[in-house]
DNA sequence: TGTACATCAGTGAACGCGCGTTCACTGATGTAC
DNA sequence: TGTACATCAGTGAACGCGCGTTCACTGATGTAC
């Protein structure tokens, strides 16, 4: 993407934001979010040291937007898979561990909310926007429940897909008892508490 | 604790590597493990910058100490609460987040294996030995599942008390939702899956 | 179609900082006799 | 009770490193006329 024009290299990058996003998820992905680094960013999109200020401002702006980015993607990951498993609780929830794994820089990021700018619009935007997915997918709890108890069932689903994501990424999870699919073994997990017809 | 002597100060700390643990787990809260440094610490425990190197050997021993320090911690604590509320799985949870809640920098340290020595033996021990007061509470279950299924309600537990403690560190639960007692909101909403009699 | 100019993205040198690590050292403590 | 000595914990100076940030700059792009 975006490769030197001719023969020489370009001197405006093209997408320079876009590439020092894709380049923060490598990072990340290689040593966490606290380890990341404006100059090596600059050096995996090929850039001067100095060129990242221009988009983010600073490394707390930089992980703001990317964290941003990752609400988004998550409330796109949720909508789809409630669309396509015909609003099934369990196939979202099951889709929340999804989203985690295939994209565990951006997850990991969304929850440091040390490292961001907590006030940040364009954040609570995203937050706000998967929130009301995640919300919807628990409005079709079977036998929904009302009022205060809806809202506990619905923090008890949030708390046990986000608990297993993040256990499974900290590999903290017995291997010889959930094998190496996530989302199946996700699955017989939290069976249990999503049917549970109360 | 350990004041200097007399008039003078103390040469010999006298408990130096009991000092920097408490220190670690201050930094810790107000910073984040990523961003502890063994200088910082040798500050705290007001002692040269090069001695912290002499009970840890480097950052990542000192925070695999740590972590051990938080399983044994996390052990007792359970075991504790078995023993006080007659084997009750629920209050075995809620201790689980109480234990997460007061100790948040033994917490994440914890599950941030990426930080530590991962084949240090005592760290092993200390999180078998965890392991095993977590498998003891949930086999107190009414009406205990057997085989895979005991398997799957015990990550099932594990994964909701993890990821409810682990939001609520992240602030990420709604405030006017869940109020300001983590245990009382903790036990609200774990209720559901720990007292389902399947 | 061509020229002038404003805007903007990225450059590269420079700075000061805190860090981890090394190493010869020194002072305290414990033990042997 | 006293002396000699080994061990060990902590010191402090030195090093090199990567970092964030600043700043005058330069080259590319877009727009007005």
């Amino acid at each position: 993407m975006s490769e030197p024009t001719a023969a020489g290299r370009q001197y405006h990058h093209g997408d320079l934001r876009r590439a020092l996003l894709a380049a923060a998820a490598t990072a990340i992905e290689e040593s966490g979010p606290a380890a990341l680094s404006l100059r090596d960013l600059a050096r995996r999109a090929g850039v001067s040291h100095a060129a990242p200020a221009h988009h983010f401002g600073d490394k707390a702006g930089l992980l703001t937007a990317f964290a941003a980015e990752g609400f988004e993607m998550l409330a796109e990951t949720l909508a789809q898979v409630r669309e396509e498993s015909g609003g099934s609780l369990l196939e979202t929830g099951v889709g929340y561990i999804g989203f985690a794994v295939r994209h565990r820089a951006h997850f990991e990021v969304m929850f440091r909310t040390e490292l961001l700018h907590r006030d940040d619009s364009a954040l609570a935007a995203a937050r706000q926007r998967a929130g009301a997915a995640l919300r919807a997918g628990v409005a079709g709890l079977p036998a929904a429940p009302t009022g205060d108890e809806a809202g506990n069932a619905a923090l008890a689903a949030w708390s046990i897909v986000h608990g297993f994501a993040t256990l499974w990424l900290g590999r903290a999870l017995p291997a010889d008892q959930v094998g190496d699919d996530p989302e199946a073994a996700a699955r017989k997990v939290i069976r249990r508490l999503f049917a549970a017809p109360d």
